[in-house]
DNA sequence: AAAGCTTTTTGTATAATTTACAATTAGTGT
DNA sequence: ACACTAATTGTAAATTATACAAAAAGCTTT
């Protein structure tokens, strides 16, 4: 792989030819987080090919040279895991030089928020196993993955106040507790119970509906539903969570 | 350069030779944005070779196969501009099919926050010339760099509420009216003089000198200098600018 | 059927903050 | 001395945050 100089001497570069930089490869890793009545997972494969065969993984492959990169992500986390329509986004990419064994690979990370239980991931192509593991609990990953793992988390806490990653994990009709009980897990906070609806009560986009929950042995909560529409507009006039 | 299926059948996953990946190349473009006394620019370099000869473009250039991103992308931009040290961030990767016409070529894009004034930047390579724009006053430019420009607009305007990307754009001792114009200049909205200087005295990490402004026709304005360590441990205790 | 349990829901009093202005102040220029 | 400009301070009303406590609505147990 080393075969360029680091730092070249101005007169020499226009004498590298062009194919030599046509070397590289790019990969997509697939982070993605399911969210279950307060528990906060992440979807990993086991691997069933070198390098890093047996490890647990990112769902995540190369990309071919005629490929978009968000088609790939959806491409490959289907191959591996037989998710399809996984509403994806990009995080960051990773290109430290010596990340993978096999030459100059980079990969760009993405992730989703699942609910996991309407989802049926089995491993597929060269996964062995893929199954969710709790956030706090993860085994030790192949290539940088942990870090990818990490580095994506924060995003996830970061994003969740400020776009709409969360409404498809929550029932259509939910209760205010499941409501606090989703931005309690993913920020790793507790908030007080009649305050937190105070707040939320007020926003326009959380509809009360003449429904109860039903069969519970306590005072049953009202149940509201997700204003997708008006979320957008608020968030288009800059509304995010603050708390 | 389209020599392979969009989506191989499964049998077909291993067949593949790796070498197959290993033929794409990817770049950096780095969106240096200079703010100085309430106005906003970005640099731009003219290219002086194909593609897009003569086109206004990003700073960027191929990332050689045994480089480190980040370093790429200081070497880069001191190639182009001989700007040095310039304090980058990663933004996003781009990574459409077609969007290079010498091959498959994706870019990640970095972006930077700087003081104009204090630098010389001038072209160098193969840039034929370098210069600051208004950020609203952009030529047509090459590849997607328009797109890249402006997600990375967006990404300065939230970045700067959540970390220091603001403080060695304003002199050492600054007046809170330069500060407000800062925030001001780059949010694109306008705020409260009155109420805008309570919100901020506020802050711990504004420290108020016995300096005052000297010269100017009016009353005079008291100066601050920024405490880089107060900021730090109150951004690690979750502060965020609210304006 | 009454009492107890659990969790939801509402209430409340206080403190703190935001907002929209108006008033004052400290310089320079005439 | 007076006008001018922009900085700084003030203020009253409205709104929001905070820390709790109380009440309510189901089921379960006695």
């Amino acid at each position: 792989m080393k075969t360029y100089q680091p730092r070249l001497l101005q007169e020499d570069l226009y004498s590298i030819p062009i194919d030599a930089f046509f070397k590289s490869a790019f990969s997509v890793d697939c982070v993605i987080f399911g969210y279950h009545e307060a528990e906060l997972k992440v979807l990993l494969i086991q691997r069933g090919t070198e390098p890093f065969e047996n490890y647990w993984a990112l769902p995540g492959d190369l990309v071919y040279p005629n490929e978009d990169l968000d088609s790939a992500a959806l491409r490959i986390l289907n191959d591996l895991t037989s998710l399809t329509n996984i509403p994806i986004q990009q995080v960051k990419t990773f290109g430290k030089v010596d990340r993978h064994p096999l030459g100059r690979v980079i990969t760009i990370a993405y992730l989703a928020l699942v609910e996991p239980t309407d989802l049926a991931p089995h491993a597929s192509s060269w996964a062995s196993d893929t199954r969710w593991h709790p956030i706090d609990d993860i085994p030790q990953l192949a290539f940088d993955h942990r870090e990818i793992l990490e580095v994506s988390l924060e995003e996830l806490r970061s994003r969740i106040l400020h776009e709409d990653l969360w409404s498809k994990v929550l029932p259509a009709k939910f209760s205010l507790t499941q409501f606090q009980e989703l931005f309690e897990t993913i920020l790793g906070k507790t908030f007080d119970k009649g305050n937190f609806r105070k707040k939320v009560v007020k926003f326009k986009f959380l509809q009360k509906l003449e429904e109860a929950q039903r069969g519970v042995s306590h005072r049953p909560s009202l149940l509201y539903s997700f204003d997708a529409k008006r979320y957008q507009e608020m968030k288009a006039n800059g509304f995010s969570f603050e708390f």
